[in-house]
DNA sequence: CTGAAAGCGCTTACAG
DNA sequence: CTGAAAGCGCTTACAG
């Protein structure tokens, strides 16, 4: 392994200065360089293949272009997609991501951070498999900070979230506009305030068109959870036509209940579920009709706001954005069976 | 935000010079400073919550205690297992990780290493997301490198990999040891060393027991795609009553279609799947009978090598592990149906 | 137009 | 026992 060359080297071998060196290497020559020296310093520089070492520019110029990026894997949904948009903005940007898997507990987390602010990194990212509260540790509060698919209940910091609610009311005005009228909520019962807004999205649209509200299917977030309410519901006496399920492993659940019990998808069931980055939801069979969670776009602007905070393009500005998730047709969707049992007990 | 303290800042505080305070901090006080001072350097570094600036650290010390690592989002498998493992390991022995999410193609591969080169990481850790051939580039050569999932043709680089011939037979046996004799074998048609092991593996096992050739039902690494081969060769005049699957999409998909089809599993088809980090087999309905694939161990075998290497414990011995996959039971496996249509066309 | 100096924050010999 | 100096690799005023 060859030494890696530094500017002197290269300011010996075109036999000029450290300064003259680093000045040509970074546009700044003009009128400062003569022509000749220009070229001698630029081909020394390609000779010995030099590249400047991004601990000493980091040091002498108090910016290290990296971003700490503090995560935890998620109890199902990983955040694998929302971290892998991040990246890509980011590598974009010229910045790099600092991962910290932090586990649940805080102590962890606490270490995390303050190993990311010796190691200097311009900001911090907080990306979260599912969307939560989340406060700030004390410690970042210098530095500038966005939150992904998190929320600060005490707005100190700008976050970048889906709107669960309006998720959940779209998957379920979908069956609605298909004409169901007898509705199931297959949901995680984790008191989340994901799936709280979840919740509370599906109600307030059924709601709104007049309908009752739905049949609850609380279930842990496992398939096998989700198919044995999906079971249990599809044998009662006044089976729901149509099932809104608010995580994938849930609908895979479903569909695996319905299979078992011969019922049809989108034939006696339809179902809809709302994306959570598993990508489970578009190969399934059939392909289901999702709402899904925008991780690009999130991914995107949280990179570009924290790096136009971090660049001096603007001060900083707290806010809270909320991304709407769009809804995918897909196959498991379709009108309300003809011979729906009708019947009231 | 109130600037970060420097050691000259403690020196001044305590009325002594940075060296000194480099010394007692570092642990090197003993007959150098007098224990006046060291109380007073301990308790100015804490009144000031003096925390070493890593970066300068890393330049005087030319180590940044960072661990590169190339990575790419899987077809489907993920490596996101593998990284947390890696990540976990790497933290416990005092390293970072700097990531770099390389696209399919090599350009951005160099970018990815140079960057990372620039940045002064001490070592390369490639994790793929699935077995396949991987070539170090030229300019990783000078620094430790350890394959993750990956396999250096030329060996000319330490590499990690699970044993997937000897997982593949290891599935196949458990079909075998069930009295199964008709099996089938639900494959990835991707030309990958990761199938054409696994496939070699299965044939072997059945030649070695004196079973006849499986039959081949070549899918693409989807789960629409395994549940049509498996619906298909259901319904064929000589059913499998065993089935392996190399992936756990397949898998999947072969449960969707036996539900449909009413076929019973494991009472009718006994199923086993290698899992490869998607974490649904041991979730389905009924939960998988798998080989599974050593994340943990192999990431942190991983780890461990690197780090003796940058630590200097071991000098750099180059060698290929191959991690054994150990057989996990679950319920998709049982005996050969009775009833078995055993006719002959 | 060009080079010497200072300084980013640290540690490690080296004088005293 | 203690402080001044050198140096990791860079850039940016600042003299000449």
């Amino acid at each position: 392994m060859a030494r890696r060359a530094t500017a002197q080297d290269v300011a010996d071998l075109a036999g000029v200065s450290r300064s003259s060196v680093s000045l040509v290497l970074n546009g700044r020559a003009e009128g400062n360089i003569s022509a000749a020296k220009q070229v001698a310093i630029i081909e020394a520089a390609r000779q010995l293949s030099y590249r400047p070492n991004a601990l000493a520019l980091s040091l002498r110029l108090q910016r290290t272009h990296t971003i700490g990026v503090l995560t935890w894997p998620g109890g199902r949904g990983s955040p694998g997609g929302l971290l892998h948009a991040a990246w890509v903005s980011a590598a974009a940007a010229g910045y790099l991501l600092l991962l910290m898997d932090v586990g649940k507990d805080r102590e962890h987390e606490v270490r995390a951070v303050t190993t990311l602010l010796d190691r200097q990194v311009d900001g911090f990212i907080v990306v979260a498999p599912e969307l939560i509260e989340y406060r700030p540790l004390e410690a970042m509060a210098g530095t500038p900070t966005v939150l992904v698919n998190c929320v600060d209940p005490e707005r100190t910091v700008t976050s970048i979230a889906p709107d669960e609610f309006e998720a959940a009311a779209n998957a379920t005005r979908i069956l609605i506009e298909l004409g169901h009228r007898r509705i199931g909520l297959l949901t995680d019962d984790a008191g989340t305030v994901e799936v709280r807004d979840r919740v509370a999205g599906v109600h307030a649209e059924l709601a709104t068109a007049g309908l009752p509200a739905p049949t609850m299917l609380p279930a842990r977030r496992d398939i096998q959870s989700g198919a044995s309410q999906t079971r249990q519901a599809l044998l009662s006496s006044e089976p729901p036509t149509g099932l809104v399920c608010t995580h994938e492993r849930l609908a895979l659940g479903a569909v695996l209940a319905a299979a078992e019990l011969g019922i049809g998808i989108p034939t006696d069931l339809s179902l809809v579920s709302l994306e959570d980055g598993e990508h489970l939801a578009a190969e399934l069979v059939p392909p289901l009709t999702t709402v899904q969670r925008p991780d690009r776009g999130m991914a995107d602007e949280a990179v570009r706001m924290l790096v136009r905070e971090l660049d001096g393009v603007t001060g900083p500005d707290v806010r809270q954005l909320s991304f709407v998730c769009p809804p995918r047709q897909r196959a498991s969707t379709g009108p309300v069976p003809v011979s729906a049992p009708a019947g009231r007990p």
